[in-house]
DNA sequence: CTTTATAAATTACATGTGTAATCTTTTGTT
DNA sequence: AACAAAAGATTACACATGTAATTTATAAAG
């Protein structure tokens, strides 16, 4: 997969949050979290397409704009990546330093737990 | 704290495995995963001096260089960061996620019940 | 001391990125 | 049919990045 840069990235998101999408209205959604400028959102569309993380039809004088990257995808390859890249593939160390940073709660915990049950009785 | 880029990175990472080091040695730990040349290392080095991701004492004609950022310091931002944009600051969606993609192994499981049970033993 | 080797600093250059403005095309309107 | 509005395409431009080569400074050797 070709990189997605961060401002790429929030478009996309915007993208993600409901498909196919006009152009306005991805700018609409943008401005809900920031100040964006139609001409700036316009050329990472473009961007975008080009990359072929996204791609349109054209519905008269409008492009409807859908993801070719799933977030899913791209949530798991990013992670992936970063696991892999500073923690040797083990998501364990990740959740050491969040423990460690005190950044785990009670709710956390018990989440991890249903998760550790869940897996305990798919495999093995 | 500044961008640090894919390549920077990696060169920042040769320097985390000891120091303080010498260009030179920075050189021969990056040549044993890829094939770097010493010039473009050394426009890293530079870039990240100038960024105050590292930083260097002269030693005679030798520069001795060492991190002003930590190892730890940087793979937590980091992890915050995609944790924080993904997942909305959760851990367990992230282990969620991994597991569904059967990319949990007993060992990764044996050890977040150690975690859990640590942190239990902690908090609360 | 002068030369030389070497380390760092400077310069280079194509491509990527952030942020827009302008141009072109198309279509709804008068 | 001519025109205006709006969408996308093209162009712009400064700074970042990947990848080096060239220049400069300086210590070591003779």
């Amino acid at each position: 997969m070709v990189d997605i840069s961060k401002t790429e990235l929030k478009v996309l998101d915007a993208i993600w949050q409901g498909h196919p999408v006009t152009s306005g209205e991805i700018v609409e959604r943008l401005n809900k979290q920031d100040e964006w400028h139609e001409k700036t959102v316009k050329t990472l569309i473009g961007r975008l397409v080009k990359k072929q993380a996204i791609d349109f039809q054209k519905e008269g004088r409008r492009y409807l704009y859908f993801p070719l990257v799933s977030q899913q995808e791209y949530q798991l390859q990013q992670s992936d990546s970063l696991i892999g890249g500073f923690f040797k593939g083990k998501v364990s160390p990740l959740i050491a330093m969040f423990a460690q940073q005190n950044k785990l709660g009670k709710d956390d915990i018990q989440e991890l737990k249903q998760l550790i049950e869940q897996w305990e009785q798919e495999n093995d």
